[in-house]
DNA sequence: GGTCGATCGGACGGGGGTGTCCGTTACGTT
DNA sequence: AACGTAACGGACACCCCCGTCCGATCGACC
């Protein structure tokens, strides 16, 4: 990661401008998601679509750039869930926490979870939160609280699903966020015996 | 439910068009949602887009004929549910079955849990559902197999959720819906001991 | 086989989206 | 205060979508 020196310092206003841009950015693909046009995003941030384009050359690049929060969020939270002595808990904690990230801003879901715009590598960030993810569960396996038949898929089987929410009205959505995060726990929490359940479905390959 | 009697007997290119159009209309919004395009459906029946809008003014009367079948699969579902037995198996099976049905088609579950066009009156169908399957968990909770605190806007909940899913891999999506079910299920399902287990949070009001 | 008229389909208008061009503005410097 | 240049933004070209219009076509009946 090379940092370029501009050859002429930048202009006040197109800081200034910038930062406007990503903070409209963040509100218009947080509540509208993916879909929400850049004209949106120019208008809050009070400047012209020529302007947008310039900082930012096509769509892609400024949804990277305004996600870029999110994107340590989830780092930190699975490091924090790698770090905690009680893996069942790291597990549904990590759950909870990605759930509410993804409650909280519709376009970071979609970017997370699909590979939308090619070459937008939110792919990155989503392989090493499933590897962290498999190493918590595989923990959380031995403890006993998490149910054997989990696999790293149900993890994106629930993410994906998630996504869905986002078509709630807006004063519900974060309740409902919740509430779904706890009924995935109870699902993925093992039951007191085991062998007397019914086998779940076949998981599907979803990960690449 | 007047039949109109028609002055001049239907042609039978019309009548074929009329059919090939319903099919592919099926599998066009089927497979890619609302959102496919007329052109789409018009093309995969081979006839021309003055044809499609003839038969169907707009988009949203295309719609709703195209998932009548789906709205009798689903008041057959509920049916067979209140006249089982056993009311916890008929509780898991028409969500099992519900699941089945939104996962095989992506548009009807678009058009059964979003009122998204005004006036393709898919609610009356949910309503209808949902006081079926409000029933369903009145007698389910009794047998003591329904968690306690199951509300009926919890079903909205994991059906709006279970529209997540059809951005998956095509030949993942009913594994997918199918593991998808049965973890609901597992969710739902009463733990050995209510007291101890931490409550839900609040669940919030998603149901019109 | 011929005639009538309903049906067909290519071409059209309107709306909204992304990304670009160029005359104008205003920041930073001297 | 004046100037050079980077940054600004309105207008533009292009594409895809829905829904409509009109001349050509083909089925039904005689």
């Amino acid at each position: 990661m090379t940092t370029e020196v501009p050859h002429h310092p930048v202009r006040s206003d197109a800081r200034d401008n910038r930062a406007r841009i990503l903070e409209a950015a963040r509100a218009v693909f947080g509540e509208e998601g993916l879909g929400a046009p850049m004209r949106e995003v120019a208008r809050r941030a009070g400047v012209g679509p020529a302007t947008l384009y310039r900082h930012f050359p096509a769509k892609r690049d400024l949804l990277a750039e305004t996600f870029a929060e999110q994107r340590r969020a989830c780092r930190t939270a699975v490091r924090d869930a790698l770090a905690d002595p009680d893996p069942w808990h790291g597990f549904r904690t990590v759950i909870e926490r990605i759930c509410e990230l993804h409650a909280h801003s519709a376009g970071f879901a979609d970017a997370f979870m699909t590979a939308f715009p090619e070459a937008m590598d939110f792919t990155a960030d989503r392989e090493r939160t499933l590897r962290a993810v498999a190493e918590l569960a595989r923990r959380a396996r031995e403890t006993g609280r998490l149910r054997p038949d989990f696999v790293v898929d149900d993890l994106v089987l629930v993410l994906m699903a998630h996504r869905g929410l986002q078509d709630t009205p807006r004063e519900a959505r974060v309740a409902a966020s919740r509430r779904y995060a706890a009924y995935v726990v109870e699902a993925f929490r093992a039951t007191p015996a085991p062998e007397a359940a019914t086998p779940l479905p076949p998981a599907p390959r979803l990960s690449t």
